[in-house]
RNA sequence: GGUCUCGUGGCCGAGUGGCUAGGCAGAGGUCUGCAAAACCUCGUACAGCGGUUCGAAUCCGCUCGAGACCUCCA
């Protein structure tokens, strides 16, 4: 069994080969740090989570770079346009580096709630102005750039007569030439399709770095390029981001490499698609974005009620990361009530009495979810498997599965291997730290006494627990041989 | 306009030449002091039209529809 990747390079899936296993580098662009996360970067936030989490479980040693941008990612990728961080300290009237911190905190605390793991390295674009010139000057030196006025342009076309630009995003060039208007002829560039490497910076501009050629700073394609060599080597093993990132920022990062270094940097590019809201992409344009606060609050005239960060992560994990998702509150509200299924399941393995012989085999769990997962991340079969096992821990908890106490013990292990350590979910009920143990731990202790209400055939007493409970907002199932609970608000 | 992707049952969403995806919703049943839950059974879904094939939702062609990128977006 191998676990395959698609590589959007290839644009096939691969059986993945780490360069230097058993260790894994992998790099994925992170915010530009100027707004609020929304739903769209929790898109990526988890796929690449996933990734992490299933490269450990493959016992692979991962480095995991994920960049903050917190300069030079212009209004527009036609190398005009402010720089967004400073329009936003602009009219925030901030230090640009203000605006990074909040909307950085920001970033982390919604990565937080997701439940998303911290990548081992994330570097700040703006702390690497110096990797980042070295690498113009050396894209200089193999006469793929040129200077003009102080700025300083990547030659597409010289590049394309050598190389391939575009074998990434599957683009050729003379159509991307041809499709493109007029320039004005006032422009510093030679070609309309070539890029910033380095911009000279107007008077007025605030973030702005010493170069040979200008006081100026970067342009946005180049960080990526320097911090991931940086801190993975080159080449390294993989590359991920937004399918919406694929061109021009991956392709142009390929170009800077080998322009620069003379080689790709790197092995496996993977994409996750986009979501969608009623079938269109979610764009700070199209007005139709929601935050992750604005989920997890349910404060959006398009929510129906607040979705908790956990049910936002297995609505993404419903689905296979190449395909695009469409958000919708029943589509949400759906993914809640798989979710809480999931989890009343987990706790129910507690409950089940071991037998003498099992009647089931424990290992397809971990066997057909592994399958899933090698195939591409699977994520979406791999949660039908879990389902399947759910169906069989209620079985075992009404006695109509046995299970020996060794097959509950392994079942119970890989169960919460998987939905905890892989796909990263946690038991919302549970896992809010002593409140949230407190608060379980006394609903438990007032079912037992209901319990013996019930034994007592004392059904004014059992009653009364379950009304009161309920009206708090706590549904209470009963079991064949125990019961359950259910936090409804 | 160019490049590309996709159209799966009420909704979401896997899969992909012959074998049950799964979740949510719905119907019937079992269990139960009641309620809820759980468990069992139930949908003859693959945009349309042709073609290839013993056999296609899955391959090919055309038509229709949707979306993405080419402009900021994860």
């Amino acid at each position: 069994m191998s676990f395959s990747i698609y590589n959007t390079l290839k644009r096939t899936k691969e059986v993945f080969q780490p360069i230097n296993s058993p260790f894994v580098g992998l790099y994925v662009c992170g915010p530009t740090v100027y707004g609020d996360p929304h739903l769209g970067h929790a898109r990526p936030a988890i796929t690449f989570d996933l990734l992490f989490r299933y490269l450990k479980h493959l016992e692979y040693r991962v480095r995991y770079v994920r960049n903050i941008t917190d300069v030079g990612h212009l209004e527009n990728d036609a190398d005009e346009g402010e720089d967004k961080i400073a329009k936003k300290a602009r009219v925030e009237q901030v230090e640009p580096m203000e605006v990074v911190q909040y909307y950085t905190i920001r970033y982390h605390d919604a990565m937080k709630l997701l439940n998303a793991l911290p990548p081992s390295i994330e570097p700040r674009a703006s702390g690497h102005i110096i990797e980042q010139i070295e690498l113009v000057k050396k894209i200089l030196a193999n006469g793929f750039a040129y200077e003009s006025n102080g700025s300083i342009y990547f030659d597409v076309l010289k590049y394309n007569a050598q190389h391939n630009y575009g074998k990434l995003s599957g683009r050729i060039l003379d159509d991307m030439i041809s499709n493109t208007r007029a320039l004005d002829g006032q422009d510093e560039k030679r070609n309309s399709v070539d890029f910033a490497l380095w911009k000279k910076a107007a008077p007025e501009h605030i973030m702005r770095w010493p170069s040979p050629w200008s006081d100026g700073f970067p342009g946005w394609h180049l960080e990526c390029s320097a911090m991931s060599t940086k801190y993975l080597g080159e080449p390294f093993d993989i590359h991920g981001g937004g399918m919406d990132l694929l061109f021009p920022h991956h392709e142009c990062e390929i170009a800077q490499s080998v322009a620069g270094n003379g080689k790709e940097a790197v092995r496996y590019w993977m994409h996750n698609n986009m979501i969608t809201i009623n079938g269109q992409k979610m764009g700070k344009s199209l007005g139709n974005f929601i935050t992750l606060e604005e989920l997890f609050t349910g404060n959006h005239k398009m929510l129906e009620q607040a979705y908790s960060p956990m049910t936002i992560r297995f609505f993404i994990l419903q689905a296979h990361y190449r395909s695009t998702l469409d958000f919708s509150n029943e589509a949400l509200q759906a993914a809640e009530k798989g979710l809480h299924r999931l989890m009343a399941a987990n706790r129910m393995l507690n409950r089940i009495k071991p037998s003498e012989k099992s009647t089931v085999d424990v290992n397809d769990l971990a066997t057909r979810a592994n399958e899933a997962l090698n195939d591409d991340l699977n994520s979406p079969v791999a949660i039908a498997v879990l389902f399947d096992w759910v169906r069989n821990i209620n079985s075992a908890a009404e006695g109509k599965v046995a299970l020996t106490a060794n097959d509950l013990a392994a079942l119970t292990k890989d169960f919460r291997h998987i939905i905890f350590e892989i796909l990263g979910l946690t038991d919302e009920q549970t896992d809010g730290g002593k409140q949230a143990e407190l608060t379980s731990k006394l609903i438990d202790m007032l079912l037992n006494m209901r319990m013996e209400a019930k034994a007592k055939k004392d059904f004014a007493a059992s009653d009364a627990i379950r009304n009161e409970l309920t009206k708090l907002g706590v549904t209470v199932k009963d079991r064949k041989d125990g019961f359950d609970w259910e936090i409804t608000v």
